[in-house]
DNA sequence: ATGTTC
């Protein structure tokens, strides 16, 4: 019997490295169950994929981003007072949220340089509109309201839990009966405490400086960087989301809608996990060659939905570009077929702001 | 991913 499990279905294209890299997992000391979710694709440890162990954890698996995740906020703007060009216009006199002056609202000192700055890689922040509820009560639920311009925040705990993780990268994996076992959890506790803070700052940061005060309401924030105990054991989740921890946001590319999804009963056979998004399709450094010829400075900087996107970094467009995503009704077509998820609303991406 | 980094 094997004790990997991976949730896909024949539409769904996963690339072998990463299939790899999950069987590398399922052979690791104290691992009871590997779980690759249908946006699964290769990292430096696989990204989409959930680690369930028994008396030991591998801080390695979640990585340095300790925490990362999306919050997505009702900004209390109506989305009919949304202007587009001067919203682009404004963005584009800053590198990013540095810029604007770092106001630590909390009473600890926080431990994130720059709180609430974006970061760089896949990281963003996105203005959207509801697209299509399918589902109004489980809306209605959830405060999402059909004339609310929204806002999502995709960013994690910056340098932060890059210094947590080298301090625990020695040894591979850390058992429940040591000392660095309880120090580094509580460590990471920490890290995915500020992490979810730091979007809140990244939401009120970007209003603020829109000219808007922020009246921000937090509909939900779904970490994907984590580990979470779980009576004895510890489910790694390494770009998965809870499921159990009600409504979860699972965004595309900044070029796609984003879906709401309601958890559905049977989450046992993914570990009791989701996917955080559409999943990588290209490599990084295979994107520029292959895009190249379709784009000039301006037309990456637009969507086919009409969105646009604020970013200085020409190279990182490109890296991110919707074509280097997999198709996101193909992962959500995948956690339907295993009665994972419910749909009930779709969002519209019609901002995207990235550092 | 990263106050990257030569």
């Amino acid at each position: 019997m094997s004790n990997i499990k991976i949730i896909t279905s024949e539409k769904n294209w996963l690339e072998q490295t990463a299939i790899n890299q999950l069987n590398g997992l399922a052979a690791l000391p104290g691992i009871v169950k590997v779980v690759g979710l249908p946006d699964l694709h290769a990292g430096k440890s696989p990204v989409g994929a959930v680690a369930v162990t028994e008396r030991m954890i591998y801080p390695q698996l979640i990585g340095g981003d300790i925490g990362c995740g999306m919050g997505l906020y009702s900004t209390g703007i109506e989305r009919r007072k949304f202007k587009l060009e001067r919203w682009v216009t404004k963005l584009n006199n800053i590198r990013e949220l540095v810029d604007i002056p770092a106001v630590n609202p909390y009473e600890e000192p926080s431990p994130i340089y720059d709180l609430g700055t974006i970061g760089g890689g896949n990281h963003f922040a996105e203005f959207q509109m509801v697209e299509k509820m399918y589902d109004q009560e489980a809306c209605a639920a959830l405060a999402l309201d059909q004339d609310a311009l929204l806002l999502l925040v995709h960013s994690g705990s910056r340098g932060y839990g890059q210094s947590i993780l080298n301090k625990y990268s020695d040894p591979w994996g850390l058992r429940v009966d040591s000392d660095q076992f309880h120090s580094y959890l509580a460590e990471h506790n920490q890290a995915v405490f500020w992490a979810a803070r730091n979007r809140d700052i990244v939401a009120h940061k970007l209003l603020s400086y829109l000219g808007y005060t922020p009246q921000t309401k937090k509909l939900m924030d779904c970490k994907h960087n984590y580990i979470e105990p779980r009576g004895d054991v510890y489910i790694h989740r390494k770009g998965a989301v809870s499921a159990e921890l009600g409504p979860v946001v699972i965004p595309g590319s900044r070029g796609s809608l984003t879906y709401i999804v309601k958890l559905a009963e049977n989450t046992a056979a993914s570990a009791f996990s989701l996917s955080h998004g559409a999943g990588r399709k290209w490599a990084r450094s295979l994107c520029k060659s292959r895009i190249r010829e379709k784009y000039d400075r301006d037309s990456i900087r637009q969507t086919k939905l009409k969105s646009r996107v604020v970013c200085h970094d020409t190279e990182l467009l490109f890296q991110e570009a919707p074509e280097a995503y997999k198709n996101i009704d193909t992962v959500i077509d995948s956690l339907l077929q295993f009665e994972l998820i419910h749909v009930i609303a779709t969002l519209r991406p019609v901002l995207t702001y990235k550092g």
